[in-house]
DNA sequence: ACAGTTACTTGATTGCCTCAAGCATCATGG
DNA sequence: CCATGATGCTTGAGGCAATCAAGTAACTGT
């Protein structure tokens, strides 16, 4: 396991609960992947393929170079949880499909990721509309 | 750059603002960690060295092994932002000690990991203290 | 058809991470 | 006092993620 997390000198009390959430959130996430045999970008990479996608798309999504999709993709290909389809309009380019193994594993998996609905389920209706809208206020200019 | 983020298939939208959220600090955080030079865990274990430490106890609180403390520390030291000394008061463990270069380095990546702070700027100090308590809320039982 | 671009792969290298062993040091009970 | 066991850390081996540099195949435009 790691997930290092954040800051640990927290100035604001809000600074400390962002990042507090943030750890708690992550960690979470890793051991979920964990419990399936994935590690943290394969359950990422399998989670983003709902419908067939390009390796140039994802690694566009995930923000890092082509080659290492390409690995990755080899691993879940390897465990047959997804499948390379050439693409018959650009042979250069390759369909990557999700198995119904796939599916199924993917499934799984975010069944037992329970963090996210689990701290939903800890607020009201109302706090929970309050809460989105506050994280996208927050996020606002903060991505830069 | 990677930090592969969370769940695509956010079914509320409660929970696709807290993974876009998140998705946005961990790359902040990424980002802020590499243009100093640093990877994530060397900038979250230089982070836990306001005052020196065992490595058993960094171990613990990364929740990862040892042998992990054991690689990152080194590569610190090779960059002497860290030191090890041997404790005097039992020989087997050492106390890892930020250098004052390190000091210096790791002000210098706070300062550049603007996230939390221009994420807080962006809310009133009404809104802010709402959302840590949200959070918090949300945590609740969201731990396991 | 030739040049340039695009999509992907391969190979090499580095860092993170884990597990299994090993060494040195403390702590305990006989 | 010394044997046993626990503790703190390191080493070695191996896997995965990520990057860069090169290379191949296929599309695009003139």
């Amino acid at each position: 396991m790691a997930v290092p997390s954040g800051p640990v000198t927290a100035s604001t009390d809000a600074e400390r609960a962002m990042f507090d959430f943030v750890d708690s959130y992550d960690r979470a996430y890793e051991i979920a992947a964990t419990k399936h045999g994935l590690s943290v970008a394969q359950a990422c990479v399998l989670g983003r393929l709902t419908d067939p996608r390009g390796m140039r798309e994802l690694a566009d999504e995930l923000g890092c170079d082509a080659s290492n999709v390409t690995q990755i993709i080899a691993r879940l290909e390897s465990r047959d949880l997804v499948q390379r389809h050439t693409n018959p309009n650009d042979r250069r380019s390759r369909q990557i499909v999700r198995t119904l193994t796939g599916d199924v594993l993917y499934a799984d998996f975010e069944a037992s990721f329970a963090f996210a609905r689990a701290a939903i389920a800890n607020l009201s209706t109302e706090e929970q509309d309050q809460l989105a809208t506050l994280l996208r206020k927050a996020l606002g200019t903060a991505d830069g």
